[in-house]
DNA sequence: GTCAGTGCAAACTTTTTGCAACTAC
DNA sequence: GTAGTTGCAAAAAGTTTGCACTGAC
């Protein structure tokens, strides 16, 4: 199936217009930058951006990859994610569907979430005068195994009083 | 009412099991930190926290406003926000209720949102294996006040064509 | 040809770390 | 008394900025 080569070229097109729209310079780091967002399948950060992008040797700047990413955020093509403390996470969107993410509190994993009924509670939330371009749902909470191993870790704590 | 006072002291409460299942100790400075928190209404930087602080004749350090933060979010007393790149921006949550925030692209202006139904619809997503303590939701997009004014710049531009 | 965009490196901001002093248990 | 915590300051990590150069329009 090539749904992938035409869903990249949909989200280049959306990028485009996005600096049209802005006044903005299609260069080619910006679409090389894009390309490169949306060979990682997952979340990201600069760094890792960075070291994608010169394996491919295109070599960017920091500089620029931190406008990039900006602009890319500001064209709903990336999102920013709350983890960490240390350097910004971020990952691809396609646009329009909800995303919803399962975070544990303990071991930090992240799971997306695929519940229809979520998506479709989402959908039905319609704000006056706020033209909406995504919505991201975190669930937080302990997983099951974190549970079971907090469990016995307390057990094991009672049992030594 | 003091609504207020009741709900400073459950959340202190819920500091103290948590230090306690933890084996962390309940130090002047943790629980000072957690009032200062639920002093501030709204959004807050780790700057703005130390400000709220010394205003209060306490100094704490920034190496232990770090390390309590990141013990209040794994308390799930605290949350950690996406929004801007530079310094790090929580907000303290009483718990349960899952809490929706508009975020505009634009002005990056943030509004808590209070809708019933996004609130029940949230409620009813129970995922097997995994123990929910809050749930977040951030929708995006361009709010009014910002969508006006680019309708203008859009209209000023096409007319200079 | 012009000016927005880029690269580079330096500056700056934010966060983490190491170690001595302190204090909760 | 013994760790776990804290404060301080230094180091590290991450992000932004200034300026000269480049290339999109």
């Amino acid at each position: 199936m090539n749904d992938n080569k035409s869903i990249r070229e949909n989200i280049r097109l959306r990028f485009q217009q996005f600096l049209e729209a802005n006044d903005l310079r299609q260069t080619r780091e910006r679409f090389a930058i894009l390309d490169a967002i949306y060979d990682i399948d997952g979340i990201f950060s600069i760094e890792e951006l960075a070291d994608i992008l010169s394996e491919g040797k295109f070599h960017v700047s920091r500089a620029t990859l931190y406008n990039t990413t900006l602009l890319l955020v500001q064209a709903n093509l990336l999102i920013r994610h709350p983890f960490s403390s240390g350097a910004a996470q971020f990952e691809r969107i396609n646009g329009l569907q909800p995303r919803s993410y399962q975070v544990c509190n303990n071991c930090h994993r992240i799971t997306l979430i695929k519940s229809r009924s979520l998506q479709t509670a989402l959908d039905t939330y319609h704000p006056r005068s706020f033209d909406i371009t995504h919505r991201i749902v975190y669930v937080y909470g302990i997983c099951g195994q974190c549970e079971r191993a907090l469990h016995k870790k307390l057990k094991n704590k009672n049992k030594n009083t």
